[in-house]
RNA sequence: GCGGUUGUAGCUCAGUCGGUUAGAGUGCCGGCCUGUCACGCCGGAGGUCGCGGGUUCGAGCCCCGUCAACCGCGCCA
């Protein structure tokens, strides 16, 4: 026999019944009766019932045992009677006598209790985290990383994409956060750079002409963490392809994100999360306008709408002498069914948290006694129909029946339309601007009695951040946003080109990499601010998986798009020269995209934060608990890479 | 760098208006228990109330400082 295991403790069934067999693992839990006690032994694959009493030669040693203790045992397979079955673990019908037992390691007092799912500090956690580890959530989402990534392999290998290994000691790229360095022995003063992404070495496989290219890529970038974003390092899927356009990358992308989605959709009340079939394109002003993000949460089916000419020169002077400033304008975030002071109070509080001076907003309500009348007509026809319906006894006098009351409820229906105007609009900012002005809006809203609008007024950049969060704190609260559903979209058409608001200097709003659209002739010809280009990102449920574009393959292009941000060659040649020396010997149009890998297994696997998906994440302030990193360099090690530390303060 | 929240037993937490010896659950140790699956019952050990200072007759609680963790802002194409 095996020297730990003849089946895992996920294995045994009826079948077994009788048989001897080994069984290896941890002490998931002891349940001692005196003269009967029961462990669950529990391995990666599963638990497995184990019980001794006094028959058993080793019952005195089986009693010592303790939580997380890893044992190994020999026993029968015995058939549990129909009372005593558990169905709630896929072994519950056996369980094994245990006839022999060897402690293969013991386990201290646990800092971290192995066993329920009760939530314990990160800090704990993060220092014991192989005990987390064996936690059944976070090794559930382990395993489901990996069966991610081997899935997404799969996926592109099926495409005829090709996985090759990018340098990690490579050379510092200024392609936008903070470099992690490290010092070369034998250049002393000198620095490798870890890669922020295989960038400028992907663009390079494609100069060499091996067409489609992917790899699960590790990336590096000296930046503050957030909860969705690990501090240090992170994998994307990164690709790129040759001879391709946008539309391209979007036909090999889309399969591959709807396909894992699908494969690995948690299970919700309704069954499998849904993935969308088609993914919507929305250009990046578009989405900043409706959506107040280049990130939207499309479960919220929230739109904003710009209402400027309901306020100009109307009586809400803040808004009026607001709009007489050239580039300026008044949004609308509709909230139907938001219709109360209440929840607009809170709301306006909220977005005075955000920083803003607060938010303008209506409700509007039927306060008509007609009206109510109205409704409450409406609702017995209804009533009766629902009933006639529901008898389906499909006789004349009922068809007769069925034909009255739509005639009367479509008669109702033209009156409440009609007298749309009925609907009382409410809140301080309806007072100023009155009843024509505010039934116009609810009008372009589309909203009724019951609903709510808030407003936003000035520079759209100034207010656009703290809208699109409003968007999302309305949605949920009045649960209008979706659950149970994976939406994505491609964000496409960004700017090249945008203005530091401080300084008034233009400099690249995604990354210098990409084409603009027009080519060098909209550089040299158009305001750098208009130009758009072929840049684009995909996001789903609100989550930025990744950035892509068309890559700029053209040193000429290259140099124009860098001379408007005020680069002059010298700076390209020093910062891109080994891309850019490349594409000087036949370079074909590529393009590409980067998923994160992270991102994606965080979704799938509905986590909140991003290390429970990581298998020895950093904490907060980028250090490991366990392996106690960062830590010091010995003097050694630093005369070796000619280095002295400088003295903190 | 800035802001918010938190810090009490191995672990998760409670602790009233500032008032006697700081509690519960769980884990640990000991005892009892032959069908549990969060087993049950009895007993016990276990505390620098993050740290330093202050106010007070008296501080876990109030004040000041400081450290740490998490969340957010800045930052991150």
């Amino acid at each position: 026999m095996h020297a730990y295991r003849s089946h895992t403790c996920a294995a045994l069934t009826t079948s077994h019944v009788g048989q001897t067999v080994r069984l290896s693992g941890w002490v998931h839990r002891v349940r001692d009766h005196g003269g009967v006690l029961f462990i669950d032994l529990r391995d990666h694959y599963g638990i497995t019932q184990l019980l001794a009493d006094t028959d058993s030669p080793v019952f005195s040693a089986v009693e010592s045992v303790r939580s997380e203790w890893v044992i190994r045992i020999d026993g029968t397979v015995k058939a549990r009677d129909a009372a005593l079955v558990n169905p709630n673990i896929p072994t519950g019908e056996v369980e094994v006598f245990i006839r022999d037992l060897e402690v293969l390691g013991r386990a201290d007092e646990l800092p971290l209790p192995v066993f329920g799912d009760q939530d314990y500090p990160e800090e704990t956690r993060l220092t014991y985290r192989f005990l987390d580890l064996r936690r059944e959530k976070l090794h559930r989402n382990l395993v489901l990383r990996s069966d991610v990534i081997a899935s997404l392999r799969r996926r592109m290998t099926e495409q005829g994409f090709r996985e090759y290994q990018t340098p990690i000691l490579t050379a510092s790229s200024p392609e936008g956060a903070r470099d992690f360095l490290v010092p070369s022995r034998l250049h002393p003063g000198k620095f490798y750079a870890l890669p922020q992404a295989p960038q400028q070495f992907k663009q390079l496989i494609m100069v060499a002409g091996f067409d489609r290219y992917f790899q699960i890529a590790p990336c590096f970038r000296d930046e503050d963490p957030r909860a969705d974003r690990s501090p240090g390092e992170f994998y994307q899927l990164d690709m790129e392809m040759s001879f391709a356009t946008q539309e391209d990358v979007f036909q090999v992308i889309e399969p591959v994100m709807r396909g894992v989605f699908e494969e690995f959709a948690p299970i919700g009340e309704d069954g499998p999360w849904q993935v969308t079939p088609e993914f919507p394109r929305i250009a990046y002003r578009d989405a900043m306008l409706w959506y107040g993000s280049d990130k939207p949460d499309l479960r919220n089916p929230i739109k904003m709408q710009i209402v400027s000419e309901h306020f100009a020169g109307s009586g809400f002077k803040i808004f009026a002498s607001l709009l007489e400033k050239e580039g300026t304008e008044v949004r609308a975030i509709p909230a139907p069914g938001g219709g109360s002071r209440k929840f607009c109070d809170r709301m306006n509080a909220f977005a005075q948290k955000e920083g803003l001076p607060g938010m303008g907003y209506i409700f509007w309500r039927s306060p008509s006694s007609e009206l109510a009348e109205i409704e409450s007509q409406r609702n017995a026809l209804v009533k009766r129909m629902m009933a006639l319906k529901k008898s389906e006894s499909g006789s004349l006098e009922h068809a007769i029946e069925l034909g009255e009351i739509n005639e009367k409820l479509n008669v109702l229906n033209e009156k409440v339309q009609d007298r749309g105007w009925e609907i009382e609009a409410a809140g301080p900012l309806a007072k100023n601007i009155g009843p024509e002005r505010t039934e116009a809006i609810r009008k372009q809203l589309g909203l009724n009695a019951g609903d709510a609008a808030f407003f936003l007024g000035g520079y759209a950049t100034d207010f656009e951040a703290v809208a699109g969060k409003a968007r999302n704190v309305i949605g949920q609260e009045l649960g209008l946003t979706a659950k149970g559903r994976f939406d994505f979209c491609w964000i496409v058409d960004f700017p090249m080109y945008e203005k530091d608001p401080e300084t008034g200097a233009v400099d690249f709003s995604h990354n210098p990499f990409s084409m603009p659209q027009g080519g060098l002739e909209a550089l040299e010809t158009e305001d750098p601010l208009e130009i758009l280009g072929y840049q684009y990102d995909i996001v789903c449920n609100g989550v930025e998986l990744s950035s892509g574009a068309v890559r700029n393959h053209k040193p000429e292009i290259m140099y124009k798009a860098f001379e408007i941000v005020g680069h002059g060659p010298n700076f390209v040649d020093a910062n891109f020269g080994g891309m850019l020396n490349a594409f000087r010997y036949g370079a074909p149009p590529h393009a590409g995209i980067a998923p994160g890998v992270d991102r994606m297994v965080m979704l799938l696997a509905e986590a909140e934060n991003i290390r429970e998906v990581i298998m020895f994440p950093m904490n907060q302030r980028a250090e490991d608990l366990m392996m106690q990193a960062p830590s010091e360099a010995t003097n050694e090690q630093l005369r070796d890479l000619g280095l002295r530390l400088i003295p903190r303060e």
